[in-house]
RNA sequence: GGGCUCGUAGCUCAGCUGGAUAGAGCACCUCCCUUCUAAGGAGGCGGUCAUAGGUUCGAAUCCUAUCGGGCUCACCA
């Protein structure tokens, strides 16, 4: 990995951990351009640095090849020069060697233990506290429709959101979670028309059913009766289309909106029992997976908003009017179309009641300097546009919107669809992957002595955490392909893997009584723990590339990576049987950073650890 | 057709702000539990980084074109 320094931003994030690392590059950077003056008599701008790769002996490399623009000569022997220059003059430089243009420097134990020491007194490692008069981000999530249960394509847009929320906290923000609830519409009079017509009075209390799937069956069975009778009407000798257009269930259900529209009370309280069924299912899912929310947006209340803001556009010259009284934003100065934003019996569209619920949300929220919204990249352009628009109407946090387009969670089949039923369900899914860490662990049959509810618990975490990982570690904007039949794997790159090293690691703190606050100095280190310290040092940065970024995948990997180190390590070197109490104090209060950090990583992934497994 | 996006080992993915011999996991093949948890470790097999050009001392990475997959271009949301 690069230890790219232009990515640290002088101020956006400082601690003494970052300082003694920053301090040694920094060293080293002088040091070389005043090498390159006093030998060579010439400038250098900047010191590209790289980790060494492992086949060399060494632990940072300089990259002579960019300083030939300035100096003339072979690559191989102004390495040497400068290496040698750096052992004379900097202390951690203990030794250095040149290969082809790669100056490879060996750092001293010191430093690292330097740096472990330090890392051992954060609070949280790798984290970065609020900053005083730092703007908040507002993350938007979930945003479901109230007509068809959760899926798996859900699953990920809410696991990125709870992820991405916690990792930009991480990295130094305040951050608010929130929601937009799809709750009017033809969508919803659907089932509601359905239940009404063939629900015999069942609730989800009296069937026993979480009041989404309930209410999602009612969907489904409207779709049912609509296509009979567009065969019916077929049959009676109409077009496809005037069938479609004059299905009596349909105009019952537009009838249904009128009225909601026009706050009939029947239709009303239907629509609140139905959506309250609904709300309380999706609250159970949330549950289960971890996440939560500051706050709920409901389009049945922000469906009129954008409406002022028209207006406003309108005089502000930003949108025009035509002559059927619809409203447009012209885009084609921008590379794209002309834009509906009103339509011309003046009610609101999606994009209407998105440019008000965003101006909304800032009022709410003075503090909010920026908006992440988490959509599938099904809405590359609506968010293109919606953004652009409110650039135009001058609002100064609109230069911080961001849209995390991800990519859809798709079947060998092809797409799941609701309607064709062909959909992973999110809670039936969450159940198999517990189910299936229930089976290998018995097999293992690691916890004797745990009572059942302690077993299934644990069952919860490592399931859960499968499916998590599955879905965290791959680039969000790349789609995944699931294979129900394969499932998710509980070996190699898995959540699983990960969370069993962290049990390892907790097994050994149960039987090691140690002193955590004792400051190590002046041991040799092993290979496997100078890789772990290194390993270690990279996880601030991880965590503001990932904040950057808006990926989880990053601090996937990192975690991976990490883990790996470590289970090499573990196998390795013998932590009780050091040669010495003070290197055996040493390896477990590493194990015990390596286990806080796996946890703080996951707990940014919304994955839970166990203690045993 | 225009726009956006993806294409890396048999499969699933890292690497992409240009740097050394392109890395993991799964699968397949060898070894390692009388020692701290074998859901583990050590090693082997496996690659024209979609293709063709270009920029560069250096390209999986940047640019252009082509091919292939996905999404999108509604007075739907």
């Amino acid at each position: 990995m690069m230890l790219n320094l232009s990515r640290v931003k002088a101020g956006s994030y400082f601690n003494d951990l970052l300082f003694i690392k920053m301090s040694l590059q920094q060293t080293i950077s002088e040091n070389v351009k005043t090498a390159i003056h006093t030998l060579y008599n010439a400038n250098l701008e900047s010191v590209e640095f790289q980790a060494t790769r492992k086949e060399f002996e060494g632990d940072i490399t300089v990259v002579v090849f960019p300083m030939l623009r300035v100096v003339k000569g072979n690559p191989v022997q102004i390495g040497e020069a400068i290496g040698s220059f750096l052992v004379e003059n900097i202390k951690e430089v203990i030794a250095y060697n040149v290969v082809k243009g790669f100056l490879n420097l060996v750092i001293s134990d010191s430093y690292y233990l330097d740096f472990f020491a330090a890392a051992k007194k954060e609070k949280q490692f790798g984290f970065v506290s609020l900053k005083e008069g730092e703007k908040a981000v507002m993350v938007e999530y979930s945003s479901p429709n109230t007509n068809k249960p959760l899926h798996l394509g859900h699953i990920r847009n809410i696991l990125l959101g709870h992820s991405v929320a916690e990792i930009i906290k991480a990295s130094g923000k305040k951050v608010y979670k929130t929601q937009i609830i799809n709750d009017r519409g033809i969508h919803i009079c659907k089932s509601m028309l359905a239940w009404q017509r063939y629900g015999k009075g069942d609730t989800p209390e009296s069937t026993g059913l979480k009041g989404d799937k309930f209410v999602g069956n009612y969907y489904v069975k409207f779709d049912q009766i609509y296509k009979e009778q567009i065969a019916e009407g077929i049959a009676g000798g109409k077009t496809e289309e005037e069938a479609k257009k004059e299905a009596e269930i349909l105009i019952a259900a537009q009838e249904m909106l009128r009225k909601w529209e026009a706050s009939d009370d029947q239709v009303v309280q239907l629509w609140e029992k139905m959506n309250g069924w609904v709300y309380d299912g999706f609250e159970q899912t949330y549950k289960t997976l971890g996440v939560d929310f500051d706050s709920y947006y409901y389009e049945s209340n922000t469906y009129l908003l954008g409406k002022d803001n028209i207006e406003e556009g309108l005089s502000k010259g930003v949108f025009f009017k035509k002559e059927d009284g619809s409203v447009w934003c012209d885009l084609t100065e921008d590379g794209l179309d002309e834009k509906l934003v009103l339509r011309s019996d003046g009610t609101a569209v999606y994009m209407t009641q998105d440019i008000g619920t965003a101006i909304q949300r800032v009022k709410d929220n003075p503090d909010v300097g920026g908006m992440i919204y988490i959509v599938g990249n099904e809405q590359d352009y609506h968010f293109k546009v919606l953004f652009l628009i409110l650039k135009k109407l001058g609002y100064d946090w609109a230069k911080n919107l961001h849209h995390l387009s991800y990519g859809m969670v798709d079947l060998p089949s092809g797409k799941m669809k609701s309607r064709e039923g062909t959909v992973v369900d999110a809670d039936d899914l969450v159940v198999e992957m517990e189910e299936t860490a229930g089976e290998i662990s018995k097999e293992l049959g690691k916890l004797e002595g745990y009572t059942d509810n302690e077993r299934n618990e644990i069952y919860k975490i490592i399931g859960s955490g499968a499916l998590k990982y599955f879905i965290l570690k791959v680039d969000p904007k790349k789609r995944i392909l699931f294979n129900p039949s394969e499932s998710v794997d509980f070996q190699g790159n898995t959540g699983p893997f990960i969370q069993y090293t962290y049990a390892r690691i907790q097994a050994i703190l149960r039987k090691a009584d140690f002193d955590w606050s004792k400051t190590i100095v002046d041991i040799e280190l092993h290979e496997k723990e100078k890789e772990l310290i290194k390993q270690l040092e990279l996880y601030p940065e991880v965590i503001q590339n990932a904040a950057n970024d808006l990926s989880p995948a990053i601090i996937s990997n990192y975690t991976y990576d990490l883990v790996k180190s470590y289970n090499s390590f573990f196998q390795n070197v013998s932590i009780f049987g050091a040669d010495s109490e003070i290197e055996k104090l040493f390896r477990i209060q590493l194990s015990d950073l390596v286990g806080s950090t796996i946890q703080s990583a996951f707990r940014l992934l919304g994955i839970k650890v166990p203690d045993r497994m």
